[in-house]
DNA sequence: CAAGATTGAACCCTCAATCTTA
DNA sequence: TAAGATTGAGGGTTCAATCTTG
């Protein structure tokens, strides 16, 4: 009915063969985790507190990595965001009080928490750390921890 | 990254304290990893065939869980997503010709790939098969493959 | 010109409400 | 009522074009 399905795809991975069954799988199961623990991470957070995981991120960047304050363009790259998704995210976050934009010297602004943002970011910190542990740092054994730490690493890189 | 955890935040350490260093930094390689693999592969796929990842998911569970035709519910539940995202998702396929949906019995909706459903799978798959490998498959050492697959899906469960 | 940032259009996803039919 | 599906609103993301300033 459909395309030739894949016969003997076994020995010889080519330019363009089809996946092997193990390699579908391992694409399947990555897919389906990857978005799952996310997706249920931002779940609770959002429902504890109405932060977006996207939120909860732009503001710990701030507190964490500047003391409250960072160049939009850092922000950005410490999230591996493209600038004009945190120009969008920031005007609604700025709309919701959670952090202000003040131009500064050339062509550069800054961003800063403010003081409903530190407080957001507080009341919601403890339910973040809940539910990474139950999402994913409880599910990783301490035997596999080190090993799965490169792995991501490496998938990221490159 | 800095990192200088507030003290006094400590010795209350119930089910709410700051994560540590170590698990900080599994949940951001987790983050970034599966950002990126992701993203990679689906930009690679929309950038060869005008295919979005969401697309291909939709076509290739068409012919490989169905032989070409599926209960919409059905496709739902195999790309674990909200039936009023596939619903969505459909209408925009269906307005591109990649499927059509004809209403069945009772109230069950049949989504059947059209031929140039067909056409743009068979021709966006080695790309796919390609991308997936660089991305995902390669970077994963048969050595470590089992192990990983068998993490992904706990990370999944529950 | 180039870097930093913004904008608007188009698309995508979620949630809640709704429609339809058994 | 319940299951299957649709709809609309509202955020969210990307891309390309634009603005601004050194």
């Amino acid at each position: 009915v459909s395309t030739s399905r894949p016969p003997h795809t076994r020995h010889r991975a080519r330019g363009g063969a089809a996946l092997s069954k193990a390699e579908a799988e391992l694409w399947q199961a990555w897919k389906h985790a990857s978005d799952s623990v996310i997706s249920r991470v931002e779940h609770d957070i959002a429902e504890a507190t109405g932060l977006s995981g996207a939120d909860y991120g732009v503001l710990s960047q701030l507190v964490e990595l500047g003391r409250g304050k960072l160049r939009q363009q850092e922000l950005a790259d410490s999230l591996s965001w493209h600038k004009s998704r945190l120009s969008h995210h920031l005007s609604r976050m700025e709309a919701r009080a959670l952090v202000r934009r003040t131009p500064a010297k050339t062509n550069v602004v800054l961003v800063a928490i403010t003081a409903s943002g530190k407080q957001a970011l507080r009341s919601a910190r403890p339910g973040h750390a809940r539910s990474v542990r139950a999402h994913l740092t409880r599910k990783v054994l301490p035997a596999e921890r080190k090993h799965c730490l490169a792995l991501l690493i490496r998938l990221d890189n490159e």
